[in-house]
RNA sequence: GUUUCCGUAGCUCAGCAGGAUAGAGCGUCCGCCUCCUAAGCGGAAGGCCGGGAGUUCGAAUCUCCCCGGGAACGCCA
């Protein structure tokens, strides 16, 4: 039992009210200097009929103390609570030393998995810096959900299917060249795919032909079916070589075309349960009585839609993994799609409809509006990737010209940039993509929370540090203290990131692990001459780079030891 | 028009299962390396928390209305 459910408990014994619910009432004084716990007697006052400040003298001097709590004084209403420092000390670094890696994870999830679906790249198209936000954001949850004990799925719902891909086949046997795409890759496929629309407009058989192309491929033409796959072989190269750089790796590549022969028995299935109503010539599922436009889920031409795609996807993953959550890292443009079809699956008696969760997240634009390819004022996710990675060398020559190994380092940092950025803010906030934001590394950015790790990692080293014995009543000053509970804050942040799936919690708690950490790093000086001081501190230092490290693998970043 | 999200310091954002003087970072100005990585630390300036009602002992936080902005709204994904 920890400090605080003592002190939750001593409170039940004297209010009557259950453990459980003040514990919800306990709070964090606004400064540190008002205690390490507060109690708030506002909610006291109707059932004990007294005032505020009086049930607050009054629990401050009568109630029993747990050992590792100083004191308790009446401020106000509130009744604030110091803890013996040098016990939280010790409890803290006890915990972390014990759980090493695992600390701030936990048994919750009991291994069932959790589908998560992110990134999702389409074929024959380029990845662009709009794909960053759902890549990194999936990518982070993904490990949040395993830290947690949960089993992690990670899937790239490919968009791999519909009329695009007669077009580029089409395009590709009137004026493709084998070797030039397979140099070029993906920019070679979009030229063909854009020239053809050039040329549609003036000679309408084109489209015609690419409908039969299109027929070929679903109906498993030997030619049409390698050609597509070739298109797909040459993009997925490419988009795993982004996905290398950012450290991440998918469980499946089931998108589009994997869910083709699937969707007849939702289909059968929808109109079995009487969902299904002729509508215009579409068949639509009617939700009017949940306030939402219809669900389209037949064209009136007989063809599938994206929601009938994913109804079937849905009923596949939860088949095939059994998932306790199937989160969908998809911007929030798609909102209303989402509960249309979530809606459906409830409608169609499925309990586990409300596992579907759709995470959602703001649009990044550009300077000057939204990004289109027509505008050409697309930003590519891989010239961004370098960008960061240059950027980055030039600081390390420029401030550690010592350094082995710069172009790793850099590409850890420039990377891991990136991707605080786009992890430290809410999900839901709407992004201005701005190059000068995205490669200041100074304040509360990627490259501070590396920086700070590597310092940590440095005194370390040079004190030649082995854990031992830790006398915590060096530990007792205010800096200390600061950075003892942010350490202390950091599994409950995992948690809560997991419950609300914002990334953003650890990066937060990250942050606030650094700043305590730094500036504990500049008031007090580590390696100081007393013996048991100084292993004291150093043992600190060393849950401090432990968490850091960790908080920064869960988010998806490196920590190096040395930039 | 309907639905939905957002509106907190010059800028970007935390805080929103209501609580003690509203916090960071960036930018501006001023300090701190004979000492553990200055990608750091400290200080100053800067806010009727979009506006108005209401609920409450107490509202940035909850409810309603209004204003401003984004997004979605049937055969694209």
């Amino acid at each position: 039992m920890d400090q605080k459910q003592q002190i939750v408990s001593a409170l039940a014994a004297k209010t009557g009210f259950s453990a459980e619910e003040l514990l919800s009432w306990l709070e964090t004084p606004p400064s540190p200097e008002m205690g390490d716990y507060a109690f708030p007697c506002f909610r006291l006052a109707k059932a004990l009929k007294k005032a505020p400040p009086a049930i607050a003298q009054e629990l401050a001097s009568a109630l029993a103390l747990p050992q590792d709590v100083a004191r308790a004084e009446a401020a106000g209403g509130y009744v604030n609570f110091f803890l013996d420092k040098s016990a939280r000390a010790k409890a803290v670094l006890e915990r972390v030393f014990a759980e090493g890696a695992r600390y701030g994870g936990s048994e919750l999830g009991k291994g069932r998995n959790v589908c998560i679906d992110y990134s999702s790249v389409n074929i024959a198209k380029p990845v662009h810096i709009g794909h960053l936000p759902t890549t990194v954001i999936g990518n982070a949850l993904y490990r949040i959900y395993n830290h947690l004990g949960f089993h992690s799925v990670g899937i790239n719902h490919l968009g791999d299917w519909g009329t695009q891909f007669g077009k580029m086949i089409v395009a590709y046997r009137l004026w493709g060249d084998k070797e030039i795409i397979e140099q070029g890759g993906v920019d070679e496929l979009v030229k063909l795919y854009v020239r053809f629309h050039q040329e549609a407009e003036a000679n309408p058989s084109l489209d015609e032909q690419a409908r039969a192309w299109f027929k070929r491929i679903e109906d498993g033409d030997a030619e049409a079916l390698s050609l597509f796959e070739w298109f797909k072989a040459l993009t997925l190269k490419e988009v795993e070589q982004i996905y290398d750089i950012l450290g991440i790796r998918f469980d499946s590549y089931a998108g589009e075309s994997f869910y083709n022969d699937k969707m007849d028995r939702v289909v059968i299935e929808l109109r079995e349960k009487g969902l299904l109503k002729l509508d215009q010539g579409a068949q639509i599922v009617d939700l009017s009585e949940y306030k939402m436009p219809p669900c389209i889920i037949l064209r009136s031409d007989g063809a599938t839609l994206y929601a009938t795609r994913d109804i079937a996807a849905a009923l596949y993953r939860k088949e095939t993994y059994d998932f306790a959550k199937c989160l969908y890292v998809v911007a929030y443009q798609q909102d209303l799609h989402f509960r249309q079809w979530f809606k459906v699956v409830e409608l169609m008696g499925y309990p586990w409809a409300k596992d579907l969760i759709h995470v959602s997240f703001g649009m990044v634009s550009g300077t000057e509006g939204a990004f289109s390819t027509r505008k050409g004022n697309m930003v590519k996710l891989r010239d961004v990737l370098s960008a960061a990675c240059e950027k980055t060398y030039a600081v390390i020559c420029e401030k550690s010209p010592d350094l082995e190994d710069k172009e790793t380092i850099a590409r850890q940092v420039g990377i891991g940039a990136l991707i605080w950025n786009s992890l430290y803010n809410g999900r839901i906030k709407d992004v201005v993509f701005d190059w000068d934001a995205v490669l200041n590394f100074d304040g509360e950015t990627g490259p501070y929370a590396q920086y700070t790790h590597a310092r940590a990692c440095s005194v370390l080293r040079k004190a030649e540090y082995q854990p031992g014995a830790v006398d915590c009543s060096a530990l007792t000053d205010a800096e200390a203290g600061a950075v003892i509970a942010a350490i202390d804050a950091f599994p409950a942040a995992v948690v809560e990131a997991m419950e609300k799936n914002e990334p953003y919690l650890v990066t937060r708690a990250v942050t606030g692990i650094c700043a305590a950490f730094n500036k504990f790093y500049y008031e007090q000086r580590i390696l100081a001459d007393d013996a048991a001081v100084r292993q004291a501190r150093l043992a600190l230092t060393d849950a401090t780079r432990l968490v850091i490290a960790i908080g920064l693998n869960l988010i998806g970043i490196c920590a190096p030891e040395r930039m």
